[in-house]
DNA sequence: TACCGTGCGTCCAGAATCCGAACTCACCCC
DNA sequence: GGGGTGAGTTCGGATTCTGGACGCACGGTA
């Protein structure tokens, strides 16, 4: 008999459903970017119109972006963040550091972002409880409290 | 005449393009959880074995993964992160971060993770310059040196 | 009034992917 | 020989993605 299947029951499967579509993120970032109109995120995405409009709807069900009218006639909308999508900012910058340490040509990161503090923003994950930079060897888990 | 499209190059792009298919970063995860083995990732992510067979062929092309043989006759193997690999954790832990903040059920996070210092392991990005947690609003983009 | 441009989609047909179930192949153990 | 396991491959059908063309409501301008 074969073994059964057992899919983890996750958070970051979970998160991927909503997020884990092609163009989602890239249109996550483009709002992050400042760009919230639909003409410009197709442009600066390369997603196909059709795609983008079911992804922005995704996004918008999930609560991750709000559609707010800017104009009445004709009636025009933007995308903005809504708190939940603020927080995928992490998902975001870690992204991009992976990309810019490990795709990026000799011309060095396409895209640079600067911190508040003057300096390039180089994002790394620590963890809140004691400060220090998370290293995958120095994590366990723990089973919940198995109701 | 219609705005010529003008897709940013952009490391979040290049990034989702080697890890954002469906089921790659499920199967970066079970590495991560030490399941190396093609049958348990079936079995603990739900992916079709097809498609998984074709994920796990990007990987290891893309460097996140590597395929070690562990029995000559027959011949088996597994599937072991790359320093590459290793530095998508950031990654998946705010994935995971999101996720837990945002989609848990009424009886919390799946999937707890502690860290070494003990408690459990709550990530955060901030800024290696200043040791800031990052905000998207203090963060600004420069051109790169547009050579 | 007629025409042009723009913003934001929708429609369609074909291509690419994904899917689950069944099959293969090479072993090992009894 | 019979059963079990690990790691895929094969298959046809179901979804999803794709690009290009089209629709519609405007606003400007002539």
């Amino acid at each position: 008999m074969t073994a059964p299947a057992e899919p983890r029951i996750c958070s970051i499967a979970r998160t991927l459903e909503v997020v884990g579509e092609k163009w989602a993120l890239l249109a996550v970032r483009e709002v992050f970017l400042g760009n919230r109109r639909f003409d410009e995120m197709v442009r600066r995405t390369g997603a196909p119109r059709d795609t983008l409009t079911a992804r922005l709807r995704t996004l918008v069900d999930a609560g991750i972006l709000q559609r707010q009218r800017y104009s009445d006639r004709p009636q025009r909308f933007e995308y903005h963040l809504t708190a939940a999508g603020r927080d995928l900012y992490p998902v975001i910058l870690t992204l991009l550091r992976w990309g810019d340490e490990h795709l990026a040509g000799p011309e060095g990161p396409p895209l640079v972002l600067e911190h508040a503090c003057g300096h390039r923003l180089l994002a790394e994950v620590t963890c809140q409880a004691c400060g220090e930079v998370v290293d995958p060897a120095e994590t366990t888990r723990r089973s919940p409290t198995s109701s």
